[in-house]
DNA sequence: TCATTATGGGACGCCGATGTCCCAAAAACA
DNA sequence: TGTTTTTGGGACATCGGCGTCCCATAATGA
């Protein structure tokens, strides 16, 4: 992996880049996406994300065949490799922040808004496998992050503001950076996430083991 | 990364690969291995896995500059791209094993030993970083253990014994399985290790931070 | 049903990484 | 110093993934 959550990239906003969503941005003079263009467009975000996330350096015709799609078809969508994972990387944030922000992490004790944001990081597991298991991925995408659409305010709650929030509160271990937190924080995940992935935890006690090995370590408690 | 620890691979001893090491093996009619050729052949081992844990997919060149070497010298040492890979897994695996070997893990109270274990493993980050940073890594390169050559009780005391004596003396987690505390060991490792590499961390940190995370979890201890 | 749109697969050229070979220069050794 | 070993870099062919183009076919929808 590498679960490197530099720069808390969840406070970013990416480029308008995903047309079925809002037009608020640019003119989109093109085809208005209709139904099967979106849906098929999905699928190969999806299907990218999911491949990806278990195998960096899969190749397009790999990603095309997981989405069910011919690789002209895909290239149709996605002129070059970079677009497709731009567009990924975009898609996942938009996915794994809607889910984050179900949570609603800014609110309630810092011990429960966290077990929630374990929750819908689980949910969200092969997204942010993809984004985070290669420190690569995320900084080669950076190019589609526009510099000045800085908006942390006004963004999702970022997972750093409630580890710092705890800290504040005395729940979560003052000792250690608000930052190594994070980093642990992805990186139990993504463990959990694998360990389902290889049959080694049992997908419906990923949540609580994360949640678990979070709170206490690993350790006995007394 | 992936911190893929499955199937204790460090419980595995690899075909005999390492010419400088004893002669115990099989013939080796070859050039003795002078002192020169064995300096090469080191640095560029070391080269590989210092850079294919920061860069999987690095390329061969890279790796020949990285270790200071011409790219037709690489290829004279390792004439496959496999060949290096090999090596450099089996060279990794018989650098952490001294180091771990040197921790004693089977003596003295588990946690402590667990200590001396992270400080072991902390050392050897970068070789960690290359051998379970990819899952791949150490998949493509099973070819080269030899299935019949299983030794398990002969090696180095692995990390799952010291971890199943803590559990059974109640001082680690006895609720969650053996496998998953060994898994979290690689990730909370690697994790330091990556933090440290981006500086996000100091070096001289990573040791206490690794084990008191390991110990407590994230949580502030009462 | 008919026109439009989307799809899939094949063919092709391009390019970077790889692996091989060769030779002159540098280093090691006697 | 002279011989042998080792090295570095260039030249070359190969291979696989990428990106483009084209066309017959299937799906959509009016």
């Amino acid at each position: 992996m590498a679960v490197s959550a530099t720069r808390q990239p969840l406070s970013r906003t990416p480029v308008s880049d995903t047309p079925e969503a809002g037009d608020a941005g640019e003119r989109k003079p093109e085809v208005p996406e209709t139904g099967v263009r979106g849906r098929t467009r999905r699928a190969i975000l999806a299907a990218a994300a999911s491949v990806l996330a278990r195998d960096r350096g899969a190749t397009l015709a790999d990603i095309a065949e997981a989405a069910q799609v011919g690789r002209s078809t895909l290239h149709r969508y996605f002129p070059d490799r970079q677009d497709l994972l731009n567009a990924t990387v975009a898609d996942s944030f938009r996915v794994v922040e809607r889910s984050i922000a179900a949570a609603a992490i800014d609110q309630g004790p810092p011990l429960e808004a966290m077990r929630r944001l374990i929750t819908a990081m689980v949910d969200v597991g092969d997204r942010l496998a993809f984004l985070f298991g290669d420190p690569r991925v995320l900084e080669e995408s950076n190019a589609c992050f526009e510099p000045d659409t800085f908006e942390p305010d006004r963004t999702v709650p970022t997972a750093l503001s409630l580890i710092e929030r705890g800290q504040a509160e005395g729940v979560f271990d003052p000792q250690v950076s608000a930052e190594w937190i994070q980093q642990m924080l992805y990186a139990i995940t993504y463990t959990g996430w694998e360990a389902a992935e290889k049959g080694l935890l049992p997908r419906h006690g990923v949540t609580s083991t994360v949640i678990r090995t979070f709170e206490n370590g690993l350790t006995a408690r007394s």
